[in-house]
RNA sequence: GCCGCGUUCGUCUAAGGGCUAGGACACCACCCUUUCACGGUGGUGAUACGGGUUCGAAUCCCGUACGCGGUACCA
């Protein structure tokens, strides 16, 4: 019986999260929970000069917001810890020895200097960037072109050094992607990978082979950037003697920009308006401030769905999903091979889909982070968000579309009542003034009724009225049925705000 | 440069040898609404190019072009 389904995400806590990283997570985060399985969380802080604080907290809290929890993590623990690479250290350094001692590895002596010299010195119009491999590896400073004298007594003097993978020349490394099917490589063309750094921390490489073995992860999904590494890490899983227990790869399309070439980044956002990151995130080094799609109105219902279907569907016309059904309904090899290009109209759409497709009272506690008014009475409040909800496309919006339900519009529109105002609107006003404040049941269609036919009464149609009322009511030409926002604002205040603009009214006149 | 991976309306995509290439976003028009939205109906709009294979190709094969990714002691 094969083992249980294990996945994971593995990030390197170096600034705010990606569309694409959470689409990866979301990715992982499904497939490990329709086959009964492990989402694990693990952080690849490898590189201390890249280490960002806050940025792993920040990883965290964005997928509990998009409601993708790990099973195992740094914070909640688990049997396969700790979850950070740089507290597995001492972990990693047996076997690139063993690798050594198996022959399938070497140690390698050249400085960062030296390294540039050798990259410079053979660079060549054909060759534009010479590789640390085959036909370079003989002509630096290693143990295969040392004696084992000297090598042990630069390994005993502490020499600083790394351990680089031998790539073999000339064979094959193929494997099947379970997106992208087989895929072949020649390890010809792949370089001496450098495998544990001169300060004792594992590269990628053998982070992820050494970390994913121990952590019996099943199923391997990352993003298409790894694909060209794949053949390495491949490689390593057969030296390391683990060749059976070697996950299924899926490497992800990518994310691109929307009006360019090219993976999109951070900077499309500020330069199109609109967010990259999950969540607001400030890089603690520079200060730089970044919104996020949760600041800016998004449901994590509709985010979620929205990256699920960036390269992605069933197979149907839905596009409307729960998080349930996608668990159900996903599957990776219906995944594209192909990068999509972000539309930020359409991850709106699905935001005003959610919202349109959600009651108020669920909508309630997420609207209730975009209003300044605490406050509210929540019966109230329930009935202004049901009544606005289909007219807004983010959570943003609700309190423009809302405010003058809370309190009297600060700015009135005058200018679009006074060229067609006259004595007898006036008039007319006044008298519903009369009329509302002797009304029996005070609700919606009552008064519609009622206001329409005082009109007609006084040979004034309808609609030359409405929008007058509209904008003493709301203050300006937007909102729901006027009717309707009357009832619930109720009568006095219903009839303080046509007093307050007939007296603005006649002051300008 | 080299290696790898891709390519269906402007965008996200369906169709895995066989109907007029379907849906969604966006856009346009009309309807609904005496506000603004929602909603409804309709419309514009695509198989990168060239060769094969086949009765028949978006689909299979080869080539070309274009795009993307990688080419670090970063992930």
């Amino acid at each position: 019986m094969p083992g249980k389904v294990r996945v994971r995400f593995a990030p390197s806590p170096t600034g705010g999260l990606h569309l694409g990283g959470v689409r990866t997570v979301l990715y992982n985060y499904l497939f490990a929970r329709q086959h009964g399985g492990d989402f694990i969380l693990r952080i690849e802080d490898t590189d201390q000069s890249r280490f960002v604080p806050g940025a792993e907290e920040y990883i965290v809290n964005c997928l509990q917001w998009c409601g993708l929890q790990p099973d195992e993590s740094p914070q909640k623990g688990g049997p396969y810890g700790p979850y950070r690479q740089s507290e597995r250290k001492a972990l990693y350094r047996q076997y690139a020895e063993q690798l050594v001692q198996a022959g399938k590895a070497y140690y390698a002596f050249d400085t960062p200097a030296e390294l540039e010299a050798m990259r410079e010195q053979y660079k060549t119009p054909e060759n534009q960037s010479p590789q640390y491999d085959h036909r370079l590896r003989m002509k630096m400073r290693n143990s295969l072109t040392l004696s084992p004298a000297e090598t042990k007594r630069l390994l005993d003097e502490d020499t600083p050094h790394v351990i680089r993978i031998l790539m073999p020349e000339n064979e094959e490394v193929k494997f099947t992607d379970m997106i992208r099917g087989e895929v072949n490589f020649n390890t010809s063309t792949v370089d001496d990978k450098v495998l544990l750094k001169a300060d004792g921390m594992p590269t990628y490489h053998l982070a992820v082979v050494v970390d994913d073995y121990l952590m019996k992860i099943t199923h391997a999904f990352r993003g298409e950037e790894w694909l060209p590494s794949a053949p390495v890490h491949i490689l390593l899983w057969k030296y390391l003697g683990w060749e059976n227990d070697m996950p299924q790869w899926a490497h992800l399309p990518l994310i691109l920009k929307p009006d360019a070439n090219g993976k999109l980044s951070k900077r499309d956002g500020d330069r199109l308006g609109f967010p990259v990151f999950a969540m607001n995130w400030t890089d603690p080094r520079t200060n730089e401030f970044t919104k996020g799609f949760r600041e800016i109105g998004f449901l994590p219902q509709a985010f979620v769905n929205m990256l699920a279907l960036l390269g992605w569907n069933d197979g149907t016309d839905q596009e409307i999903f729960t998080l349930e059904e996608l668990v159900q309904k996903f599957s990776i090899d219906r995944v594209h091979k192909g990068g999509a290009r972000f539309d930020y109209e359409k991850a709106k759409w699905f935001n005003h889909e959610w919202i349109k497709r959600m009651d108020a009272a669920a909508l309630l506690p997420e609207v209730k982070n975009f209003i300044p008014k605490k406050d509210i009475d929540e019966d109230y409040l329930l009935k202004v968000i049901a009544l606005i909800k289909d007219r807004c496309t983010l959570l943003t919006e609700f309190w423009d579309q809302s405010k003058f339900f809370f309190g009297t519009p600060e700015q009135v529109d005058l200018d679009a009542i006074r060229p067609k105002w006259n004595a007898a609107k006036e008039e007319f006003f006044k008298l519903v003034i009369e009329k509302f404040k002797s009304v029996s049941s005070w609700n919606e269609p009552g008064l519609e009724t009622m206001f329409k036919k005082l009109a007609s009464e006084k040979n004034i149609k309808p609609g030359e009225v409405l929008l007058p009322l509209r904008i003493m009511l709301v203050g300006g030409k937007f909102g729901p049925g006027v009717f309707a926002i009357a009832e619930l604002i109720g009568e006095k205040e219903t009839v303080a705000r046509i007093e307050r603009v007939l007296s603005g009214l006649q002051q300008a006149s």
